[in-house]
DNA sequence: GTTGCTATTGTACGATCGCTCAATTACCCT
DNA sequence: AGGGTAATTGAGCGATCGTACAATAGCAAC
């Protein structure tokens, strides 16, 4: 009976608060709505009910930072495979669109964690704050995709913002189509829907995008 | 001190119900998720806390409910726009889009709403049931729409489904925009978007929809 | 006026919730 | 080796949750 094993170990904040984090991501897999409780974050990340509040002022911090933090790692995920080198701006776009309807990014289990930010966008301040900014930062990766399809002339000049807008929407509601009705919507039909509106785009259909 | 009023009156079983789910639908607007709650949707309706469970069978049996009336009260709301007998299809289309993001139906409340019947379609075994009808029939709504653009030559022959399966997609994520980020994506925005894209499908610029 | 049916009430129960805080203890530093 | 720091624990608080169920009472039929 030596005291062989420490009861715990005490780990440096942020290595923590990033511990925490994905235990919160994974809980919201699991659990969906449910999940957003402190008592099962805590038992998931494997440490007791008192730490979260240590590490966050509350609940809504500990979520808000999760969303953070998915969106950062969604964002880059469907980013690196648009930024081949020796690829026209075109072949970007589709490669942003293949990324973003791969099994690992349309998956039901992360958008029922995105519904649930979603649902707390209209309650909690802090939530709707990094909603916001992480809209924007999507936004603006279309638009800087679709910039360069206007730049190398393969598109007629059209307003930017709103098409990021439209295409956003687009691959939004796709993404909604294929979580919640799987046996209907197949992933290739959404990246056949969003090449197919680009090239609407590019082929000037779009008559009130046009400027 | 004569006893003028009863202390409460009993109702017909179906107008009961009716004005459960009608109390349902006002708490989730009010309180989002946390409406979802036999005390406060029995408090709303002003009845107590164990009527519910004479009328429904449990908690999610309202909540399905709920989810069947308003998507019918949405769905016919936005079919008698499009009804209108001396209209063109592509009018009727037009109508379509007018009253899905007119004010009445583009509203942060019930897109919140929404987000919680789509938050239990994945637990939910009632309210995924509800969900595939639904979506079913909103799909059907549009190929309806879309079939007739086709048979009155206005667009080339396309593939129905697809095509209502993308148009539904542009809806649904422009109408989470306008939920979501009300300063920066407007009704008008979402309308304009809609129109082209009608447009383009009618240009024949979707190949891939093209049969 | 009386009776019977049942819509309705409201208490009770066990579970879970977010959060607090004093006690504990792992680990770095000298 | 031993002391100081602070990461960690876990019981406890008050609130809310869904559901069950026995008691109550509105209302129609006779």
């Amino acid at each position: 009976m030596s005291k062989s094993q420490p009861k715990f170990r005490r780990t440096a904040p942020a290595v923590r608060r990033e511990a925490l984090v994905d235990a919160t991501l994974r809980c919201l897999k699991k659990y969906g709505h449910d999940g957003v409780s402190i008592r099962k974050i805590s038992a998931e990340a494997g440490v007791s009910i008192g730490l979260i509040n240590h590490h966050f002022p509350s609940k809504s911090g500990l979520i808000a930072e999760t969303y953070e933090s998915l969106a950062r790692s969604l964002r880059e995920s469907a980013s690196e495979q648009s930024s081949g080198k020796n690829a026209t701006s075109r072949e970007r776009l589709s490669g942003f669109f293949q990324a973003s309807f791969a099994p690992t990014l349309a998956d039901p289990e992360l958008f029922n964690v995105w519904i649930v930010f979603w649902s707390m966008v209209r309650h909690s301040e802090e939530i709707r704050a990094v909603h916001d900014r992480t809209y924007d930062d999507y936004r603006g990766v279309l638009e800087s995709l679709l910039s360069e399809l206007a730049r190398c002339g393969d598109a007629p000049k059209f307003k930017l913002r709103q098409a990021a807008i439209g295409l956003s929407a687009l691959m939004d509601g796709l993404w909604v189509e294929l979580s919640l009705s799987p046996a209907t919507v197949k992933p290739a039909d959404a990246i056949a829907l969003c090449e197919d509106w680009v090239s609407a785009l590019c082929a000037g259909s779009f008559a009130r995008l046009l400027k």
